[in-house]
DNA sequence: AAGCTGCTCAACCGCGATACG
DNA sequence: ACGTATCGCGGTTGAGCAGCT
């Protein structure tokens, strides 16, 4: 069912991903964070384009996404913010955690659209309307939570006194500060926090272990996004959690 | 058994938005 | 103000599979 694998001419590999693949991105992703999905390939040890690997990442390796049957709620879901924000694929999966706007744009392809025709017909023969559009926008308010927006903007406020570092000490530097911050904020589980982990992120949170990228030229200076941030704060929790659970 | 057809979904492509120098 | 790089989004493609003839 997936595209088989071939190299272009710049001998980037196209096509379906492999197990090993899978696991040199999920990897380097979880230890690192993707700072920057065009040069990630290169410091993963992957023959593909930065935009394979978003894509691989955002629709099938990053943490709890679902895959399979969507639920009668999730339909539903879908069909009532279709009605509403029409394609807006990214847009519609931000209210379906753990679905990727790619996996809800082929559902609704394949099986929505005829069920949204259908019901159409259905509202338009029985002259009701089932879903009033001033319901719909009280039932999907913003998705993101008071409290993680006063986080978000504690980190904004620390990542614009820290934005660009040069070295890894200011690396680790920022982002210590940013998971003391995280922890005292209650982002971090105090289970999480207060467990001593078997695991480290190395001498340093985000920079690969190899000098040689490193002293390469063109590593030295990384920008520390606040995205960036919280996929490695994410990332520890995830990863950190596992030995608890 | 073989061929055909439609369905499914992972992956690709192109383009607009944004950031940055 | 402009050019370039990067990202993210939405549309499309194509290979595998199941069901039908």
């Amino acid at each position: 069912m997936t595209k088989t694998p071939s190299f272009d001419k710049h001998r980037v590999k196209k096509g379906a991903w492999n197990e090993d693949e899978d696991n040199k991105l999920r990897a380097y992703i979880q230890r690192y964070g993707h700072w920057n999905w065009r040069l990630l390939p290169k410091f993963a040890g992957l023959s593909r384009s930065g935009k394979s690997c978003r894509l691989r990442w955002m629709n099938y390796l990053r943490p709890n996404i679902k895959h399979g049957n969507f639920t009668k709620e999730e339909e539903d879901t879908v069909l009532e913010l279709h009605e509403k924000l029409g394609n807006k694929w990214s847009e519609i999966a931000s209210y379906l955690p753990g679905r990727s706007d790619n996996e809800i744009k082929n559902r609704w392809h394949t099986h929505l659209k005829k069920r949204a025709k259908k019901d159409r017909e259905m509202l338009q023969n029985e002259h009701v309307r089932t879903v009033q559009p001033d319901q719909a926008s009280t039932k999907f308010e913003n998705p993101v939570q008071n409290s993680d927006l006063e986080f978000q903007q504690d980190i904004e406020s620390l990542l614009a006194e820290s934005t660009l570092c040069t070295s890894s000490t200011n690396l680790s530097s920022c982002w210590f500060s940013g998971f003391d911050l995280a922890c005292s904020s209650g982002y971090i589980p105090h289970e999480i926090a207060d467990y001593t982990p078997t695991f480290s992120f190395g001498t340093n949170p985000f920079l690969p272990d190899n000098d040689s990228i490193l002293s390469s030229g063109d590593n030295r200076e990384m920008i520390m996004s606040d995205e960036f941030l919280w996929s490695s704060i994410d990332s520890y929790i995830e990863y950190n959690d596992q030995f608890i659970n």
